[in-house]
Formats: structure tokens, sequence, C-alpha cells
DNA sequence: ACAATAAATTAATATTAAATTAACATCCAG
DNA sequence: CTGGATGTTAATTTAATATTAATTTATTGT
């Protein structure tokens, strides 16, 4: 059986190994590349089904790669989806109109990229509309930039609101108690009063939405969406 | 009864003796390994009950390692923690979905890893993830998100009541006497009246329907599918 | 090094959900 | 019928968290 071939275009070697291993245990025919020079190289020779690209890469990036690719006759048509870090200004790419097929945000899970590479490469027949990032609950945060994004808009908080959000955020659903919060956020020595954590839990609670986090009294504090 | 095995693994050896000596004298059987690629050959060979592996190894890292368990038949359902040095990004980690049944920040106290590895251990018979496979007529718990499911609906629970379910839950068709019931849900010490019981019983009858907890006078109570 | 500003923490009190008790009802074996 | 056991409902108490403001502690810019 000719099972269906991607190629995957990311100059970090852990995301093309972490999503290389996914796809291909999910039975695809996965090539790498760390450059998109390569990438327009292995794709006129592999002809992949489906091209996972990087929009943020040294030297050629994601959109020009895309460019150059739809410019040879012979691989043109090949569906492209662009990779890109959550929070980074898609819009942008979205205007530039690159000619990509889809657009999938990092980090993914194993679970949701499989299913969205389904998805387009379902497409190929039927003519469907563009996918544009279905969400897995609206809150996002963007460790680099330390922002943290509600519907698009982008939000500032202070480190220890930041750190309490991103732990709730890494596992939505999750209960976290009150130890292992200070445990991670606060660290093993540090003893703080009874009420820290309410507080911040406020803050984050008066900046977001009060819905987002519950209230599991006795146990802790969870995020949901 | 032959201990729980846990296999520690940990480039440091400092480490490895501090929580080695710290959880063999809680009653564990403990092994220790100080690479990855060791500790797959040894999860393979002693099955233990939980793996606590750290995140940043030379050679084969934390995740790699716990994908690789996770790829071996025999041995991929067992439970593994990542340990990680506060201010690691956990939230990248987590984010990854390698597989993780928990997360734990070093350093840390004694005693609160031994209750963190008492949980983990814990849920493994009790609830797991996600209702996939719901079986009509049937209540499952979610002890990390700390909810229950009946036919696939969730229900929030207060903590007593959750615990007293998650009693009854941990052995269906056992009778649980009141003394068994107080010692376990609510602890030695404590001294409650004696229509305590009875009332978080009616509680979850009333949530969960009458049929499911049945009273058997003199002895106690049991939960029934 | 200093003030200005923001963040983190504590403190004091309010609020609320949960747990318990109380008061009475019912059930059922003997 | 009767008495111990459990059921039920509402009232009460308690424990946990929420809230707001005040205070302390960091951080930043000059």
């Amino acid at each position: 059986m000719s099972n269906e071939k991607i190629l995957l275009v990311d100059d970090e070697p852990d995301i093309i190994e972490f999503l290389g291993y996914n796809l291909t245990k999910e039975g695809y025919d996965v090539t790498t590349s760390t450059s998109g020079k390569e990438a327009v190289e292995l794709a006129k020779k592999i002809k992949p089904d489906l091209i996972l690209l990087d929009v943020m890469m040294p030297e050629m990036d994601g959109i020009e790669t895309c460019q150059e690719i739809r410019n040879v006759a012979d691989i043109k048509n090949t569906l492209i989806a662009f990779l890109s870090a959550r929070g980074e200004d898609y819009s942008q790419v979205a205007g530039l109109d690159a000619g990509a097929d889809d657009y999938i945000t990092k980090p993914i899970k194993p679970r949701l990229l499989v299913s969205r590479v389904k998805a387009i490469l379902r497409r190929k027949s039927g003519g469907e509309e563009v996918g544009v990032d279905e969400q897995e609950g609206d809150i996002k945060i963007d460790r680099e930039k330390y922002l943290v994004y509600k519907e698009g808009e982008e939000l500032s908080f202070p480190k220890k609101e930041f750190e309490l959000l991103a732990l709730l955020l890494s596992k939505p659903g999750k209960v976290f108690t009150r130890e292992v919060i200070l445990e991670s956020v606060w660290g093993g020595e540090v003893v703080v009063g009874d009420r820290t954590i309410d507080v911040h839990i406020r803050k984050l609670r008066e900046k977001l939405g009060d819905h987002y986090i519950k209230t599991i009294k006795g146990v802790g504090y969870k995020f949901e969406s």
C-alpha cells in the first residue's frame, strides 16, 4: 500500500522529531527537512501529498518557500499547510495569500494535528473551504513573548499571574491543588500566606472573565473552556 | 502483598539517592537508572508501576524516553511522571503531550513527593482520563478533573461526596461498613454524628439516581450497577 | 542611588458552599 | 406494635474561598 507522503519542514529538530514521530505512527510516509531551500528540492523529488511548512525559518522562510513551490509547475498544486507558533501574527500571513491550504498553530497536540492533516488530505478531492485555525479553548499563552491571547486580543500579565495561568493551562480541566500550585509557581522553600493564591486567581478572573477558572472547594482550581 | 515498584530515572546521582531513599523508606520497591536508554530496558524487565523520569538528561531526554516507553506494547500503559527543575518550561512539555501522567518539579520536599506519588498510583485503579468508552448506565470518576461521569454527562461533586463515591466505586459490589467509610473518607480522629454518612449518601442518590447505592441494613453500603 | 511605578503579599472582613447536626419520619425484623 | 436502624428535610455551623484595601517588596528609569 502506498501511504500518503508528507514533507515536514521546520528549522527546529525538536519539532521535526515530535511531529514526525506522531505522523509516522499514524501511517504517513514522512520526509523531513530543516530548511526551505532543501524542502523545495525534496518536494520536486518525492512529490509529497502534503507539505507542512514552518512560517518562521532562517534564510528562506515558509512564505517564500511556499511561493517557490507554487512556481514550479511539477509540484505547484501540492497541498501546503503553514505551521506557526501560537501568537505569531498570522493575519499578515493570511493577508499575503501565499497560497497555503491550511494554517496550523504550534504547539499542537498529536491527536489534533493528525485530525487536521487528515482533514486537509480529505479536502484534496472535493474543494472545500480553507480552514483557519479551529482552536481548542480560546485562551492561549505565548511564553516567549510572555503574552496571553484571549480571542485574538493580547493581554500582558505580571509574572506570578502568568505562571499561575500557564500552570492551569498546561492541563485544562485538571484540578491543581494549592500545594501543587505553590510548589510549582512559588517553589518549595518560599512560604507565603494563605490568601496569596486567591488574590492571584482574583486578578486572573478579573482580566479573563470569571468563567475560565473554576474553584473546587477543598481541592483546588482548574481551568476550563 | 508485594510492594509497588517505582523506576527512578535521573542523570544526577545525588537526586537519585535523595529521592530513592525517601521512596524506599515509604515502602516502595525502587529501582534506579541514570540514563533514558537503560531505563527503557529496565522498564521492560521489571515492569514498574510508576516511572519517575527526569526531563533534562543527556543523550536521550525524558520526553524521548517517555515516547519510547509508550511505543513498547508490553509497558506502554505504565504510569509516568516527569521530574523537572523548577523554572523549566513546563507548559511546553505538557503541551507536547508526550503522554505523561503527572509533572513534578524539583527540588521537592520528601513528604510532598510521597503524597504526589501516592496520588498518581491511586489514580491507576480509580477513574481514568477523558471518557472515551462510556457504557450505558455506568458511573465513572476522574480524580484528576474531580468529575463524575454518568452516561457521558459530567457532574461536579463536593469533596466529601466525591471521596465517598470514589470509595464505594473502588470496589463495586463490596459492602463498606460505616466504620470503614468514616475511617477512609473522614480519617481516624474526626468524630461526626450518626447521620452524617446518611446525608451524604442521600446527596449521592439524589444526583446519581437511587439504584446505584444499596443499603445493607446493619452492615453498610455498597455500589452496584 | 533615588524616586516612581508596578507587582506581590498580607490583612481584615465578607461571602458562600459544604458539612454537619437536629428533628422528625419511615421502614422492617422480631 | 415496637425499637433500632436508616431515611429525609431543613436549619445551622464550619471551613474554605472571595474580596478589597493596605502594605511591603521588586523593578524601572533617571
